[in-house]
RNA sequence: GGUGGGGUACCCAAGCGGCCAACGGGGGCAGACUGUAAAUCUGCUGGCACAGCCUUCGGGGGUUCGAAUCCUCCCCCCACCA
């Protein structure tokens, strides 16, 4: 492969990569990069928008380069509250293990773990003394870091920043010179802390690493940037029919990014998906969803979500497997029963649901909150579009 | 340190002694319509033993027949000045 060709992978989909001259010069001396990825172990669940860059990893992986993974255990342990409202939760040693724990079992679900080295910052960062920390800081000034648009935008909206919060991209930085990374990838929205850290890495005279920045995935209500917070993601963990339906769900005019940005697919291919969308909507996306499930688990897992999607959704059948709730022997009261099974959160809730004729048994609308249902089989409860009970009678 | 403004339900935001479980918007849920898309229309959105009762308006104490609303102390945020 010349060196062209590997550009232009590393060079795919990405939104900045720069300065491109200080990577040729780097992919010229032939040996494999070192590249950095920062995980937040506050979080550890990871979802379609991180896989964006772990999809960005992984081509450099299979390109022969080092991925690091850096585990941002000093910062959990700290408690950053940056992203506004609330505190981030101050998590303690074992916390932290447990949650990398269950990050990189996720992230090697993408990854070749006999590839990826993993390390925890706390190891070079808590050796720091108050003069290092001091050194550190003289490397960047207060007016370029409220150059950064979220500190900018707090400032202005009488948000407050905290002191530490100016600390953390220098620790980031700082990492980047720990690990002597040649590239650092991440979203676009860490692409402040990555020039921060170009200018920690020259300051401790390091050769300072290229920033490789991939666009941020916008969620499934097709307008928020995809997060947990928003309650608009979909999970490497969640099951392969929420995957598929989730996908299902997203807006139209969303799917191109996905196809463009989960599934790579280049600008020739992504102009055929397009026209195919203008046809059939329907089932462009349905091939979406059926190869975003392939990726997290395999091509029977993708195919069985597909069938229960069409089961439930579009034959509007019940699905195959369901929780099941065992009625008493003389029949129990309707909003009782779909508390017990845990239908619904409140018996409030399920009188409301009833009132609204959101709750079906076969089929048939119960529309009175003092109905009693008798065990019967084959009974089906059906609370909405997707909740789902099976009624059983009790063995005799 | 001083002065002024502010803390209300998942979020924003009204209310400023009883008509307040608290206007309105967002979000969410449900119904109709669909491609479980979007848009649109409608209803709901604290809990329970549900024409009633219980808990909620930063925290504690108090005034009152009655407080989110008044008094007091405390905590927190913001602005300006120093």
């Amino acid at each position: 492969m010349d060196l062209q060709q590997h550009l232009n992978i590393i060079q795919a989909k990405t939104v900045d990569l720069l300065p491109l001259e200080e990577l040729e010069v780097k992919l010229q001396r032939g040996r494999p990069l070192r590249i950095k990825y920062g995980a937040d172990p506050s979080r550890p669940d990871l979802h379609l928008g991180h896989y964006v860059c772990l999809k960005k990893l992984k081509d450099l992986q299979d390109l022969g380069h080092q991925i690091i993974f850096i585990i941002g255990d000093f910062t959990a342990m700290i408690g950053d509250p940056s992203g506004r409202d609330q505190t981030r939760p101050r998590l303690s040693k074992e916390e932290v293990r447990e949650n990398a724990k269950t990050y990189m079992d996720q992230v090697f679900k993408i990854l070749d773990p006999e590839k990826t080295q993993v390390v925890y910052n706390s190891q070079w960062l808590s050796q720091l003394t108050p003069y290092d920390i001091i050194d550190l800081a003289t490397s960047y000034t207060v007016a370029r870091m409220l150059e950064r648009d979220d500190f900018q935008k707090r400032y202005q909206n009488n948000i407050p920043i905290f002191i530490h919060e100016f600390l953390y991209p220098l620790f980031q930085g700082y990492d980047s010179y720990a690990i002597q990374a040649d590239i650092e990838v991440g979203g676009t929205d860490q692409k402040f802390n990555f020039i921060v850290a170009r200018e920690v890495q020259k300051h401790y005279g390091q050769e300072p690493q290229v920033i490789l920045t991939m666009p941020l995935l916008v969620g499934t209500d097709g307008v928020r940037k995809m997060s947990k917070s928003y309650g608009n993601y979909i999970a490497f963990n969640d099951p392969p029919e929420e995957i598929y339906g989730k996908v299902m769900s997203i807006p139209d005019e969303v799917v191109l990014d996905y196809y463009s940005l989960i599934l790579f697919y280049d600008d020739a291919s992504l102009e055929k998906v397009k026209q195919w969308m203008a046809q059939d909507p329907r089932n462009t996306k349905a091939k979406l969803a059926y190869e975003i499930v392939r990726i997290f688990y395999s091509d029977t897992e993708a195919k069985r979500a597909e069938e229960h999607f069409n089961r439930v959704f579009r034959d509007k059948q019940a699905p195959e497997e369901m929780p099941t709730f065992t009625v008493p022997t003389g029949g129990m009261n309707i909003v009782e029963l779909l508390y017990q099974a845990g239908l619904v959160a409140s018996k409030s809730e399920a009188r409301r649901l009833i009132q609204q004729r959101a709750v079906r048994l076969n089929q048939e609308v119960i529309a009175s909150i003092e109905a009693v249902i008798e065990p019967q089989e084959p009974a089906v409860l059906r609370v909405g579009k997707r909740r789902f009970l099976k009624l059983l009678s009790p063995n005799p």
